[in-house]
DNA sequence: ATCCAGGAACTGT
DNA sequence: ACAGTTCATGGA
């Protein structure tokens, strides 16, 4: 009989400019999410790998993020892609310094990177969570966006329950492939979004539209012009989707109106800017305008607390 | 009540 | 190419 000689914790060592309290802020921004919950210091989160279903408590000790596990010890190789989601999710291949370099000599930028210095993207590594997320987001506000994604995922997600509480997967795009428009309909979606997002699974299913087929894409315009030929991925959605599930700091959703609000807010403008003055005010951001932008998103959230 | 919301497709020019 | 219109309903 062998002894278990792994360790029942997985340890994630961060790159430089990493302060895991601002990711946490940021990912308790929503009183309605359910895809993750934080208690204390620690994010708790589902993931599915293989079938085998993790659920991972992430906490921060001694300089790295330690995962564990309070259900059951995962196998190797679900160990190991919780490993790489997590990494994924804090975006921790990028390289900071360069980002905060650009900040320092900016004005918009300057004091949001010294107020949430160590946030990084918090992503959405899957495709189809990404792509259903912005598309439900397009055109309404956000805390009805939260609404309507609570709802599809208590509705065609699985689940866990752990300590009393529910542990949420993202519905998987082979179940909402099978569904028709009416099902999304009565949870509130409009005709067109609920065919945008059964269309999208569809196309998933059958392997027409996968992460991989993205990631092979030589560069950013060939994402974005092969996002853009699904029914219901504008621009936005397609810089969305490339800034947080596929990681490009370059991406630049510029037409989003929280960022024009964010901007109106920081500049102490009368009204919110142009897309003209958006391009003129991001100049300086050039290969960083995702953390631009997300770094204003999160000077949103302060204005509601 | 009124305006607008972390847009996109469609239509007409 | 570009501008205007429609979708559709909740939140503040």
């Amino acid at each position: 009989m062998h002894s278990i000689d792994y360790k029942s914790y997985i340890e994630i060592f961060p790159p430089k400019e990493f302060n895991f309290e601002e990711c946490l802020v940021f990912l308790g921004r929503s009183d309605q999410e359910v895809l993750h919950q934080i208690r204390g210091e620690a994010v708790y989160k589902l993931l599915k790998v293989n079938g085998e279903l993790v659920l991972c408590k992430i906490g921060y000790v001694n300089n790295a993020i330690k995962v564990e596990f309070p259900i059951s010890i995962p196998s190797s190789y679900a160990r190991k892609m919780t490993g790489e989601y997590i990494w994924e999710w804090f975006d921790l291949s990028q390289n900071l310094g360069e980002f905060y370099r650009i900040a320092n000599n900016d004005e918009i930028l300057q004091s949001l990177a010294h107020k949430y210095f160590g946030l990084r993207i918090i992503g959405i590594p899957d495709l189809f969570e990404a792509l259903v997320w912005a598309i439900i987001g397009q055109q309404i506000n956000l805390t009805f966006a939260y609404t309507l994604k609570k709802r599809f995922i208590e509705q065609f997600g699985e689940f866990l329950i752990f300590e009393g509480q529910k542990f949420w997967l993202f519905p998987s795009f082979e179940k909402i492939a099978h569904l028709n428009v009416e099902d999304l309909k009565k949870l509130q979606f409009t005709t067109r979004k609920a065919e945008y997002i059964i269309d999208i699974a569809k196309s998933m299913a059958k392997g027409e539209l996968t992460k991989e087929l993205l990631v092979q894409k030589k560069d950013f315009q060939q994402i974005h012009s092969s996002l853009l030929q699904f029914r219901g991925i504008g621009a936005w959605t397609a810089d969305y989707v490339i800034m947080k599930c596929l990681q490009y700091p370059s991406a630049f959703p510029i037409s989003d109106v929280g960022l024009h609000n964010a901007l109106k807010n920081q500049l102490g403008l009368e009204r919110k800017p142009t897309i003209e003055e958006i391009k003129e005010y991001a100049a300086n951001w050039e290969g960083w305008q995702a953390y631009a932008t997300f770094y204003l998103w999160r000077s949103l959230y302060d204005n509601e607390l």
